[in-house]
Parts: structure tokens; sequence; C-alpha cells
DNA sequence: TGAAATCCCGACAGATTCGGTCGTATACTG
DNA sequence: CAGTATACGACCGAATCTGTCGGGATTTCA
């Protein structure tokens, strides 16, 4: 469980790279994918739907490329994985899903919901911003307890 | 993303309905598997798995069957995940990970490895006997914040 | 001792998801 | 117009997941 697909890692990995280089005023899903030897049709096709989504902008032609829509810091590693893999929900079947019949199943599922929300909660916590900083002096701690305070 | 398998669904039902049945002193895999209405056979395999890894006690026989081999509060909702979903990680490559030859692609795993850590300790501070108690009164906050300080 | 209940476990088949490719159309630049 | 790029749907092979089948081994009980 737990596991991102690929295309969110290509998709995280991608918008890393971009906050990365902001000088440059756009680069191409080959560039990116050339960086980190990922296949380049599939990264593309990733940068397109992140496009869709709103988190990139894209500018065809010579030259062109992606660009991310907004500041790094404003881009949440939640909203890439999102968009990439699409609502997650811990249980299978979430609550007021009606193929859930099986009889009083569900019971488990309402506590593991609260688990849900606290990852989502962490995982908006992180920005793209974040994901560049890869040395980080120890003690630079997040205020994630607001968000993280699981009531169980 | 994120989502439990079916069978850790399962096991978790299981689990908790054991914990909610102590007067009895061993629970077939049928009788659990009728009691949601989940395929028998599959359920038994489960269980026979979570037997292995020491969280159930087996007994065979007439009116033989399962019981939990600790306390409810004693078993985390983690070891069940963990016993029937593997080990999990939330980047596909982890770090010391031989195959993670994509150059400097790992950078992302490292964050994000923290957030992996902290799923893992919120899914550690859940029991079984969390699971049985439905209606919480809005207010008993397990303390997950030490558990969940979250180091960016 | 024999039948019934139950656990044990490997193999396998169907369905779904995932990763990746291909082909083609469209848009922009010079 | 030629070249570079994005946009997008179709498709395929591989892996994973779910569930089934069949043959055993262990315990209880009459």
């Amino acid at each position: 469980m737990l596991k991102l697909t690929k295309k969110a890692d290509y998709g995280l990995m991608a918008l890393k790279y971009l906050a990365e280089h902001p000088e440059t005023p756009a680069l191409s899903a080959k560039d990116v994918a050339d960086a980190y030897g990922i296949p380049a049709q599939l990264l593309a096709k990733i940068l397109q739907l992140l496009t869709r989504k709103g988190l990139l902008r894209s500018h065809a032609g010579m030259n062109g490329g992606y660009e991310l829509a907004r500041d790094a810091r404003e881009i949440s590693a939640y909203e890439v994985i999102h968009a990439i893999d699409g609502p997650f929900f811990i249980t299978s079947c979430t609550k007021g899903d009606k193929n859930c019949d099986l009889t009083p199943s569900c019971t488990i599922k309402e506590p593991l919901a609260r688990v849900n929300d606290t990852i989502a909660g962490v995982l908006k916590s992180i920005s793209i911003q974040d994901l560049t900083e890869h040395e980080q002096p120890a003690g630079r701690a997040v205020d994630a307890n607001r968000l993280v305070t699981l009531t169980l």
C-alpha cells in the first residue's frame, strides 16, 4: 500500500526540476525526461495532464515547453499526486459509496478515513519548493502539528 | 495511491470482529466471512497469513478457529497492514535501492520518505481496539503530535 | 476409529491497473 | 513552409490483485 505510482513520481520530479530552473523560460518534456532518464512520451502525457489541471502552463513551438503555473511554494505535493493518481482513499469503499453492501463492514473505514485526512494534510503541507531544498539542517521543523492532530 | 488492498481491509475487519467477540473462544474463518459477506476462502488465507505473522492464534478441529494473539490494544493497524501488504514505501525506489540509476532522481524521495514515516507512525498509533470504538465523542484526541512531528 | 469441522497451503485463472509506445493532429516560431 | 513542440486517443504487454480450486493435515467428538 501507499505506493505512489511512477507517474506521480515522475510528475513530482518534473515539477521539482522546473522549480530548480526558474531562469529558463520553459523546458520541454524531452528536456526533463532526458535529465532524469525517464521515457519522454510518458512524461509528456503527465505534463499535459498537469497542464490541464492548472499546475503548469504550456507553450508549443520552438523554445516552447512547460513552466510552473504558480510559485513553487504555492504548489503542494498533494495537488500533484491528486492530479495524477486521482482521489485516493485508504479504504476500498468510501463512506457513502453505494457498492458497499457488506453489512456492517464499513465501521472500520470511518476511523481510517481520518488517517486518510491526516495524510492528505501532511502532503498538502509540502510544497514543490520544499522538495528542492535537499539539505535541510535538522531543526527546520514545519508546523505540521496543527494540520495533523489526529482525533480518534 | 494510498489504497489499502482489499486483503488488508478484510484483515482489519476480521481482527476488529474478533476483538468485538472476546467471549467466544475462537471464531472460524467462515464465521467472520459470513458476518461480513466476504469470500470465505480468501479470508481464510488472510487469517492464515496473520497467524504466521504472530498476530493471531489458530486452532484446528471442531469449534476451532482464530483468536487474537494479543490484547486488541496491543495490535496496531500498522502491523496488520504490514503483514498483509508487505513493507510499503511511498516512492517506487527507496533510499539505498540499487535499481535507482536514474541520475539525480532520488532527491525527491528523501523528503517523501519522511512522509512515509509519518504515516507509519499514525498507523502504529491506531490499535484494533480503536477500530471497535465507533462512536468517539469528539475530543478524545490521541497524542499523535509527538509521533507526527514532521521535520522537513 | 471414523466422520466432521477446521486450519493449511500451493497453484491457477480472470480482472484490473500500470507503464510505456505509437500515430496523428494541432499549435507556434522563424 | 519547415521544424519544433504540445495534445490526445488507442493500444499492448506486464504486473498486480482478487478470488477459486484441490488436496492435505490437525483436532474434536460420537
